[in-house]
DNA sequence: TTTAATTACTACTCTAAGGTAGAATTAACT
DNA sequence: AGTTAATTCTACCTTAGAGTAGTAATTAAA
């Protein structure tokens, strides 16, 4: 029960882009670094990014990465999505097919409650929003 | 973001075994058909939760599984702990090492109010709770 | 005593996530 | 024009979870 690293590498890439908007452009190099990030790994997540449209890519020597998106548009959620790792809403947490208001598994109530509320969370929570405030990444 | 194949099973195993108590033994095969488990990762399963002392195993013909431990003292949390499917309490949901009240992670005071709730929702679903109440397995 | 029904054990295969390697492409700098 | 620093592409390796296969061990019933 947990995120997948591709994840957790994205949420932590695009807030360290945030803290460090006053540049330009943010290389790879730059980001598997400070973020302790594998090289490699973080330029295929990377590349991804691009293609879904989050942010820019400029190649070549001084190139690197920026917004094409605002951050204040892409949600925690947004980035659950494109890595196939969100809450499904439909999604049973027991794996049962048709799990719904009429016919529950056992933990259908219990888990809706948590459900509702960590979904409300990813949503409200913009790379915007979650960055800078003297936090980790 | 979900539970294990592996957990969802037990659960579900273990749910079915409380709405069919007045059974003296449920057997493997029972299991795997009632509850369309394939058979084989089924017995695996069982041996594991044998193993832990949460069932009883009789081999043999006419044999079968039984509770060892009371499905009243045996928790989804408990579930969880033992195929290392838990929300640990230390680990950070980006990932970071030593991610905690002085130094938190950009997610940090969002994550921690999910997780508490999840946590407690594990804590307090006892087998024997969740099982029953007309609800699917 | 044999047979059938059962759990337990050992050893695989398959798949997706995570990660690595090397070369191709691009563009600024010298 | 050549060098260098950067992204991108293609292909591979590794690991863990999920699932399968075959057989041994056990025990009640026939």
């Amino acid at each position: 029960m947990q995120l997948s690293n591709t994840s957790k590498y994205t949420i932590r890439i695009l807030a360290y882009m945030v803290n460090h908007k006053d540049k330009p452009l943010i290389s790879a190099k730059e980001l598997s670094e400070n973020l302790n990030i594998p090289y490699k790994f973080l330029t295929k997540i990377m590349t991804e990014l691009v293609s879904v449209g989050f942010i820019e890519s400029i190649r070549g020597r001084e190139g690197g990465y920026k917004f094409l998106k605002k951050a204040s548009e892409i949600t925690v959620s947004d980035i659950l999505t494109l890595f196939n790792d969100s809450i499904k809403d439909e999604a049973c947490i027991l794996g049962i097919d048709f799990c719904d208001a009429k016919h529950k598994c056992a933990l259908h109530d219990k888990w809706i409650k948590s459900k509702v509320q960590l979904q409300k969370m990813f949503r409200e929570s913009t790379i915007e929003s979650i960055a800078g405030e003297g936090s980790k990444i």
